[in-house]
DNA sequence: CAGTTGACTCGAACAGTGTTCGTATGTAGA
DNA sequence: TCTACATACGAACACTGTTCGAGTCAACTG
């Protein structure tokens, strides 16, 4: 009985007394890390998702994450993908394309709004995820379908995922509805010399409710889509 | 002859000796901070801007900074501030608005390509910003100007900016052109299966020279607007 | 002129951040 | 039974934004 089997000795006292708490055997994976990270920003939002709040929350430190992510850029890589493969691209109807369109769209930015300020892990993100390829993917066979030319979906597509990224981006930076009645009441206050047109037309500028302006934006851009080919 | 005028004394003497180099002693000014801020940004990019460094610059510390500028988020502001005030909005000319609309997006996109990764603060920036609102301003004009309504007037400014911020980000972000080669074979890679429009439509997904794609969407957002009235 | 106020300067420190190193640990294979 | 190897992780490093408080200096004020 030399020392070394002493201190195994000792460690089994230990585990024995830990015994009633060995909740914490579970090992960690990919996939525990990113629903604790998801979990965290929701709650919190993307500010808090930090290596250490992860790792406390899998009750460890924050240097044992990185055995299963390259980073935290791979982290929220990883995010994003996940968010993407909850959006369902719908079977190409060429008479209903733009509505088409306008839902896949709609499922990526409430996936968005639903984790705040993910939307600048998304603009942050290589345009070479597959999750998100996937979207491009069906997104493209809805364009195609309608009738619209590879160049112009192609590039269609890149502009549409830019702003459902961008404007979930925003709007999740302004928590809910920013005082809508204090933004209007600085519009008036600006010179009338300088801002006429603002200062005239301050009600219209921040009107829209909800998503409003989200459709109106991607309408503009669907509708232009016709004139063009 | 007392203590206190010993030190003085002493200072004295300790300035006689610092007289050959006494560039210091200009003060530090608001504008100060933000000329050595957006040369930073320009040489080395926005994640390169750090009060640390700004104050480093500066011949400083950190904390002097704070007695000009509240926070890193007000810098932050005060460089999209400075960089707004360099567009100038042409007056409108009702049979060229489309154009005059793209000019004016034109000159804020080569502005926040200048200092890479600056359209990361524009995007957090308040919407209220004074010198934004002067770009909002004369963009209202020249849409009133071409006969779009005031609510599709104030949308799709919306809309439009909010593009350019995203394009520039997501520009600055893949330094200049990111092997396009190499994206295309990845894509080429992708199972036919799965990605058949992308595999057949590779070349095309990632065409376009220069700001074309930029242009494509900008176009896209205002051909869509006469549409809609 | 003396004195006080107030703005400016800035070294030091605090509480965070992402990431790496080197060492344990436990399990699978020889 | 012993060794190899992937996983786990405490400690530390080089950063970040920001605050405190003590110092300096100019300009008003009694």
């Amino acid at each position: 009985m030399n020392r070394k089997s002493r201190e195994e000795w000792a460690t089994q006292i230990a585990e024995l007394e830990q015994e009633p708490a060995p909740a914490r055997k579970e090992p960690i994976t990919v996939g525990r890390i990113v629903t604790t990270a998801l979990a965290l920003v929701e709650a919190e939002g993307f500010d808090a998702l930090t290596m250490r709040r992860v790792a406390a929350a899998l009750q460890t430190g924050p240097a044992s994450l990185y055995a299963h992510v390259r980073n935290k850029a791979d982290l929220d890589d990883l995010l994003i993908g996940t968010l993407s493969r909850n959006v369902s691209a719908p079977a190409p109807d060429a008479e209903r394309w733009r509505e088409q369109v306008l839902d896949v769209c709609g499922q990526l930015r409430d996936q968005f709004l639903r984790y705040p300020g993910i939307a600048r892990a998304a603009l942050s993100a290589p345009p070479a995820n597959l999750d998100t390829l996937r979207i491009t993917e069906g997104l493209l066979a809805i364009f195609l379908a309608g009738g619209v030319s590879p160049r112009s979906a192609a590039w269609a597509i890149d502009a549409v995922l830019l702003y459902v990224s961008a404007y979930t981006f925003e709007t999740s930076l302004r928590g809910g509805q920013p005082d809508r009645a204090e933004m209007l009441a600085r519009l008036r206050m600006l010179p009338v010399s300088r801002f006429p047109h603002i200062v005239e037309h301050a009600d219209t500028l921040n009107a829209g409710e909800g998503h409003e302006r989200f459709e109106f934006a991607l309408r503009l851009l669907l509708d232009g889509l016709v004139t063009v080919g």
